[in-house]
DNA sequence: AATGAATGAGATTTCATTCAT
DNA sequence: GATGAATGAAATCTCATTCAT
């Protein structure tokens, strides 16, 4: 018993071992080029092995994503409480992204894998069902989409609008500010004007969704000086 | 004096037939897919042939891509009336967005190359300089912004909001949501869910920088019914 | 006759147009990197067009080379005496190859042409016979091979050397230099250095078949002070 | 550890065999019309397997050129005695040369590849200096250089010579005969009247260049009868 | 007579994947 | 379980030569 355990447990060791290398050239270099052989070289191990972890390229390629996004999730729920206003909601997404955008990359992994694997998605659902590993997505999703929902119910957004559409625009843009950011290096990349600029963007979409007639400082994110206190 | 005109006409249009076979292997496949020997294939021709009439492959790319920017841009500004106001001016050019979106894919081809040649813009505009194809994206980000400033100046949009990342937004929204629609078979993509969809974003981006009070059925976009009474 | 006589002749001063091209390339790049595009586009004619004058690429070059060695046959010719000594014709033979190289840059072509087209000469003349261009080597060969059997019966040379083999020598020496000397720039090709390094081999050698006893100094070769006097 | 070792063995082994295939081809067609492809097919590999071997074709050339050289530095090395007189140095340095000549045929590699990879080498050593590779045809001209000078201490040669220029002459002389008698079939190759022309040119040279006066029967070099005596 | 256009054959190189050990 | 070695398939690009007009 003792031994097998062990064995699993190196198993998964390994595995993540790989997923981590492949990670950071993912970040490096962008989804596309990367090849199996320099994932091998960086975890220390042949190209043949890899394929002891994953049955190929892609599989291993979704796994990075998925776990990348569970992980995201995780980490907002642990943090959100059903009795919190959506607004407030909104603004605690906000922080976690930008803490996993900026610490552990998470987010630029996700994003990037996204773009690779379900490009279509969030706007092709009906191809996405073919790619089971798009699970997380479809969460990543449904939370921001009840989010909204919610801010429906409490009277902040314009119930005219399908909160469904306006998920996936919001998955959309920040997909593709992480992809033009996660070319930036890493100091450039945690600038103001990134995180700045993604502040921006999804203010613009807030109160272009809030209902007519509401108070827009409300719908003001958190800036940095405020992250770092939090 | 007939026949070398002909010869001539002949040789654009290879150069034509080239190009559209081109393209429509890219909104096929996607950019990264398509190699030269399947462009060969489809236009009927030899491998050789298509660099007689390209120096390259990265060359054939810009060249479809600017021609598709060039006719949008020109398009444009044929319906475009320097008196209009700039609500009126963001309405034409979402029309011709749509026309040209739904009839000759150019849109798709804009900004499926654009994410090919140029993949950091419109947010990394340092890095274009050394991209000197990417002209015509700075051109269409340029003609956004200029209408964006007349919005504030004629009262329509918050005087707080930095319009030149305000059109990079739209810019990376439009060519998100192109990417995807891409995918789609040629009948679903003209379907009115997919531009209702575009109008969705547009709308809700309009309405997100609008000033404060600004009646807000002025920020409409026209629906299909109303492109085709047009 | 008069129209047909004309054809003829610009049918030859068309012929003559392309190989001064085609020699002139030769001279810049090298014979195996030049192609028939190139030629044709320096000549103002398409490609096709060269393929009316030449049967083929080696033929073109054949001839080129050809006509270089007869022309320089020639050249020496006019300059020779029957009744001058075997030095004094040798030291001819030096001044108008020092000419041509200089000038004309002849030799560079003829070497540079043999190098290519008949490689083994001229120690594999048994692979020779097949091709027939190689004539003006022959006889290249052929003309020193006499004057250095000359130089025995006049009592300068060792009788008991091969001097057919010599000529090869000779002939092997020069164009190795040349082929070397081509490469550089012609102003540099012109200077001192380089045919004063000729010279050197040259003399060397004549002194390596000298009898033993003979006055060294008879067999100095005139140097490029003495070439402008001339 | 045994196994390690007979893997590496094995390895290496592949790698001779590729370099030993690739030899046999350049000597039959020459160094420009060998293809990787050609060199995979013959040692029964695939293509991508030469670049498991060499990075590109340029470093299987230069490595098979390097390799021929420093095993004929390193033969000609063992068999040479400090004390040796100049002469009876050159003496060793012609029986080295006729022999790798004749049975490994690395001279013949070594000739061939040097006019490909430092064509203008031993005339052009400015060009030289972009091209590391050519390490080992300096250490050859110096080594010849530093014999010829030793020749002049010991009252061999004439003083007034450069003997810099000498060892050039020398290579280019070698490396001329060696560029012809390539081409034939081997046992042509190895007969008698090649070694002897390579022998008379050999003497030539060093008849040119000795002192005046000197006892040419010194300046003999062995003949093949000599070589198999030795 | 001249040529624009086309092409077949071939060159180098890359990479995901397989397999014997 | 791990891997070194091998490879098939594909990509981009070049060039001498041919042929219809």
């Amino acid at each position: 018993m003792g031994i097998s355990e062990r064995k699993e447990r190196e198993k998964a060791e390994r595995k993540i071992l790989i997923m981590r290398c492949a990670k950071e050239l993912i970040l490096q270099h962008g989804v596309e080029k990367v090849s199996m052989i320099e994932i091998a070289e960086k975890a220390e191990l042949s190209k043949a092995t890899l394929y002891l972890y994953f049955p190929g390229k892609e599989a291993l390629f979704e796994e990075i994503c998925n776990e990348a996004a569970v992980r995201f999730l995780e980490y907002f729920r642990k943090r959100l409480d059903a009795e919190k206003s959506s607004i407030k909601a909104i603004q605690i997404f906000w922080l976690c992204y930008l803490e996993l955008f900026g610490e552990s990359e998470d987010m630029i992994i996700i994003f990037k894998m996204k773009n690779y694997i379900s490009p279509g998605f969030p706007f092709l659902q009906q191809e996405l069902k073919k790619q089971p590993s798009a699970d997380s997505f479809v969460a990543l999703l449904l939370m921001i989409k009840t989010m909204l929902e919610k801010g429906i119910e409490e009277g902040f957004f314009d119930p005219s609008i399908d909160m469904g559409e306006t998920a996936g625009i919001i998955i959309s843009l920040f997909s593709y500010i992480v992809e033009n950011a996660a070319r930036l290096p890493k100091e450039t990349r945690q600038s103001l004007s990134i995180i700045g600029e993604m502040r921006s963007v999804f203010e613009i979409i807030l109160r272009g969704i809030a209902r007519e007639g509401i108070d827009r400082s409300v719908l003001k994110l958190p800036g940095i000086g405020e992250i770092n206190q939090r």
